[in-house]
RNA sequence: GCCGACUUAGCGUAAUAGGUAGCGCAACUGACUUGUAAUCAGUAGGUUGGGGGUUCGAUUCCCUCAGUCGGCACCA
């Protein structure tokens, strides 16, 4: 998808629209008060306060009709600049621009505005040259956005649009949306039977069907084998515990609004977990650890829930429930470099064996000026923050830095990927934490007999099965790779009088092999059944004819490739075979 | 949670200026015996998301609850 932002052209073509925008809706709505109207990745929106009027979709065909008219009418956009006092006697009947106004930084003395007819706007600009230069744009949605994305603040009216240079391209990006929405996982998953949700048990708790655990399993055991080399030592800990565990670790304090309420039970408090950190630290506190030991990797397929703002939730993406592929690591101070490369490499290993290649790394940092939620200790923070930079540093990985992003533990990389439909967010982490195992008392024996406090990475490869799923679902558009696919072979045979036994010998063959495989045996035709296969997205059609019957072989048809192909029976069982085990992506 | 929209059969959808609902696919039955994205015919399937109100009459209008979707905020 084209990002708009970043492209410079595009970006002030983009920018002018959101002017174009605005003058319509003024003209519209002559009450209309405008705060901001920035270009983003997908195009350009404005914050508009309409007073009591409300906006819907409905309304956009309108605005856009004067839009084109304003265009039409073709009127240069003029800047000029003008001093900070006559920018606030200007505005001084718009409340939003004297906020921007005083709240510019005291350097800059000189303000610009832009004017477009009888439409000026305080902007920093650049724009094109004239509004009859926009004209391939579309309003795409309306919506409620906070006054400087602040809860406590008044909801403004947010209207998006995007616009390009030619109407072919506008017509391809359009398009592209439409496409995007085919592949988002909540269709997917339903068209698929991968997983379900019911409003009897409960919003954001999905429920995976037969197709989806298969998935679940698959990945499961991909990713803990994957651990076990590593020498992760696997565990299975309650999905709640009591309310001292977290007040101990810190979390009721800091989590608590993330975290669904307390429940008692004969005078205990108990909390469903948001996350197992506690319960692992419990597992390492409970024996004696000498310094040869370590690293310890404590690895769990852990179930989590989290209280999610209703309007947070998304299919399997973001639920109230998940299963997180976690996994501690108690080292010493000195392992703590070599540990934290071991994960990235897992991050990367994992990332290149799934074809997964549009990532980006973040470096979350605390911000030191918030006191409230990091732990105040400068020098652990300033350690751990270091140590994670130059171990990235070292590995020659890009990242970008976040200032207050960290956990209120620790510092942590981030992975961020884009679904295919709606905002980025996190598919991998590695956090850096030398707190939890202060609070819970924690220790190694080093070599001169003395206790020592470990250090903690926190780490989910995987994120949680759940989300990664989401995700790898949208990458692959359904069509999964062999290994993970439901249903891996759909046998197709012409006529059940004179092909089914082959079929049925095929069948049982690739059964007795542990392939997921179907024997379509239903009395259709072949493009009808064919139609089907590539529907539900199975790897490999077969096609068992006279010509298979006669000759020992089978014919196959890849899903989603044209061309069919003939080889002998032995030979493509074991093509398939060594495509499961090999975990071959498409 | 906030702003807005939406909710009709398993799925995708149509309709009514208020007079209790059509269609396609899937399902079922029968015929066809099939060579790579839909064979034909028939049958059945709906308290139009739940509850309440207005009305002689509500799927349609109003209120309310629930869920879904688009954003905001929050976030693995």
């Amino acid at each position: 998808m084209q990002n708009i932002k970043e492209n410079e052209k595009l970006s002030t073509l983009n920018h002018s629209c959101a002017h174009l925008l605005a003058q319509a809706v003024k003209h519209l709505y002559p009450e209309a008060l405008f705060w901001v109207g920035p270009v983003v990745e997908e195009g350009f929106y404005y914050d508009i306060d309409l007073g009591d009027i409300t906006l819907t979709e409905e309304d956009l065909p309108n605005i856009e009709k004067e839009m084109k008219k304003i265009a039409k009418d073709g009127k240069n956009i003029i800047r000029h600049e003008i001093s900070k006092e006559e920018a606030l006697e200007m505005f001084k009947n718009d409340p939003y621009k004297i906020d921007l106004i005083s709240r510019m930084d005291e350097n800059e003395t000189v303000i610009s505005c832009y004017t477009q007819g009888d439409f000026t706007d305080l902007c920093r600009g650049p724009h094109v040259s004239s509004t009859k230069l926009l004209k391939n744009f579309k309003l795409l949605k309306v919506s409620g956005a906070y006054w400087k994305g602040d809860t406590n603040n008044k909801m403004l009216q947010r209207i998006y649009g995007v616009c390009f240079e030619t109407p072919e391209e506008l017509e391809a990006h359009l398009k592209e949306l439409e496409e995007a929405k085919m592949r988002d996982h909540r269709k997917l998953g339903k068209d698929l039977g991968i997983f379900m949700t019911s409003d009897l048990v409960g919003k954001g708790l999905p429920m995976y069907l037969p197709n989806g655990y298969i998935i679940w399993e698959e990945l499961e055991n991909y990713i803990k084998g994957k651990e076990k080399k590593l020498g992760y030592q696997h565990v299975l800990t309650p999905p709640l515990g009591s309310i001292e565990l977290y007040k101990t670790s810190g979390h009721w304090d800091h989590y608590q609004e993330s975290m669904f309420p307390k429940m008692e039970v004969e005078g205990e408090e108990f909390v469903l977990r948001p996350m197992n950190c506690p319960h692992h630290m419990m597992i390492y506190g409970n024996s004696i650890h000498s310094y040869r030991d370590l690293p310890i990797r404590i690895g769990e397929i852990a179930r989590d829930c989290r209280y999610e703002a209703s309007g947070a939730l998304k299919g399997i993406e973001r639920g109230r429930t998940f299963c997180q592929n976690d996994a501690h690591l108690f080292v010493t101070k000195e392992q703590i470099k070599s540990e934290f490369e071991s994960v990235v490499n897992l991050i990367l290993e994992v990332y290149k064996e799934l074809n997964i290649t549009e990532y980006r790394f973040e470096l979350s940092l605390r911000d030191p000026s918030d006191k409230v939620k990091y732990y105040p200790d400068d020098e652990m923070w300033n350690n751990a923050e270091n140590t994670l930079r130059k171990v990235l540093d070292d590995i020659g990985l890009d990242y970008v830095e976040k200032i207050g992003e960290a956990a209120f533990y620790g510092p942590k990389l981030d992975v961020q990927v884009k679904p295919a439909v709606g905002n980025e967010y996190t598919l991998s982490t590695c956090q850096l934490d030398f707190c939890l195992p202060m609070r819970f008392n924690l220790s190694y024996i080093d070599k001169e007999g003395n206790k020592q406090t470990p250090v903690v990475l926190h780490r989910a490869i995987l994120g949680s099965i759940d989300r990664f799923i989401a995700y790898y679902l949208e990458e692959t558009k359904g069509l999964l790779p062999l290994w993970l696919s439901p249903v891996q072979i759909n046998i197709i045979p012409v006529n059940n009088n004179f092909h089914l036994e082959y079929a049925t010998k095929l069948f049982n063959k690739l059964k007795d092999l542990n392939v997921r495989v179907n024997l379509d045996d239903r009395e259709e035709k072949v493009g009808y059944k064919m139609r089907e296969s590539v529907i539900q997205k199975i790897p490999y059609a077969i096609i068992i004819g006279n010509n298979e019957v006669e000759t020992n072989t089978i014919s196959y048809r890849k899903c989603g490739k044209e061309e069919t192909t003939n080889m002998p029976l032995d030979e493509f069982i074991n093509q398939i075979i060594d495509e499961i085990k090999t975990r071959k992506i498409n």
